[in-house]
DNA sequence: TCCATGATTCGATCCTCGTCGAAGTATTTT
DNA sequence: AAAATACTTCGACGAGGATCGAATCATGGA
């Protein structure tokens, strides 16, 4: 009658200020120990004890700068479970039905990649112009898929000899359909964004389309938004 | 400072004797009330309460039946997102690492559908002989898949009328790859059952492939077990 | 070397929530 | 009708754990 592994996660996250923190974290940046404190509005000490949790449980990683410790997410797979349980967080299911459309739910990051709307939208484009190809083990890059991305400064080379898988797919909780991750997934973001694209808002993870995002969206990857 | 839509699930998830419930439920199989509380090792007005959250949160689904109360995961997307948490339930990255393979990674149900090497096999294999096409939204049947089912006696086009996605993707824990769920998946393992091709343990999800079925499902299939 | 700042550890406190027994409701059986 | 079974609601109890302040450790700058 032991526990089963799932209770140990789900505990971890039912925290109101654990889940706070993973929330604020699901942006993909990273963070001091302090600052998630006052995100979570909670002391010091007690931000010092759920983090150590965090990490011990493999959801977070740290590093160490100097005398700041820089916390994250642990990889997009946390991420992805994260979503995975948003899809349940929102309200009953009669709530649910009855739902506005947010600002969220049109498009926003999920940790450092593009998700909503326009993450789907985006994988849909990039799979109807060919260069993106799904198969059993995730995504793969096609020839065409590489030479626009190259095209676009992206050095597609560099992120397959990472250890990051290069595409990953991540259930979507608001449109329940995948977006696309891994390595290219943040390339792409970072495409968007220093190409004026998309515009981030600072303190929520919503994200805008530019006018001209718009055009070059639809043009380059096939993206109907 | 509200606490964020992750925290109720997780809180859900997180207590034992609810993780207990889920973990049994996760085989599709609905269950009483009281078949709950001794799997659960807890009382009944104890089981009856944690019933009721699970239910109104959309975790599960109930159905009366004379005096007897049948509950069970409300969709297999609740046995997706459980999946999900695995990943992080074993234990500390280290200790996983060095995990041996246990029969429940060869091949398992996952609610009503195959999951493990033999899950992920299944699908990897029927989409290599051109009957499951990958799409953004899900997958899709081919043709071609469409008649072998038929040959085998699923009634695929009674499966498709259904308000059930016909086919789903289920990221497993431990093979970290997709697998095949949704109302073919179902239909899939029921047919492997009754084929004789795999027998299932009583207690546990853990699956066994008996020597008819390897050949089978190589030959039909292309599993490569 | 000394102080300022960030982060962690420890001990004490407080509160949420899981638990059970008893009573109440619903449905089947006799 | 009455008894038996399945389940839920209610009230009270108790343990686990989240929180904070104070003390300690670690790093950087003067």
């Amino acid at each position: 009658m032991d526990a089963p592994p799932i209770a140990a996660v789900g505990k971890l996250i039912g925290d109101p200020t654990r889940a706070l923190m993973l929330a604020a974290l699901m942006d993909g940046r990273a963070r001091t120990a302090t600052e998630l404190a006052v995100e979570a509005g909670v002391g010091r000490a007690t931000a010092s004890s759920h983090l150590a949790r965090l990490t011990e449980r493999g959801l977070l990683c740290v590093a160490s700068q100097g005398r700041h410790r820089y916390f994250r997410l642990a990889s997009d797979e946390v991420a992805s479970m994260l979503e995975s349980l948003m899809v349940f967080g929102a309200a009953t299911p009669v709530a649910a039905r009855v739902r506005r459309t947010t600002p969220e739910r049109e498009a926003r990051t999920c940790y450092d990649h593009l998700a909503g709307r326009l993450g789907v939208g985006l994988l849909d484009g990039l799979q109807r112009k060919g260069c993106l190809v799904l198969s059993t083990s995730g995504v793969t890059l096609s020839t065409a898929g590489r030479d626009l991305l190259c095209h676009h400064g992206i050095e597609v080379d560099t992120l397959a000899r990472r250890r990051r898988p290069l595409a990953r797919l991540c259930l979507d909780w608001s449109e329940r359909r995948n977006h696309l991750a891994g390595g290219l997934g943040a390339a792409l973001l970072d495409l968007l964004l220093t190409r004026g694209w998309v515009r981030g808002r600072d303190c929520t993870r919503a994200v805008t389309v530019t006018r001209a995002g718009r055009r070059a969206l639809n043009v380059e990857f096939g993206v109907d938004v």
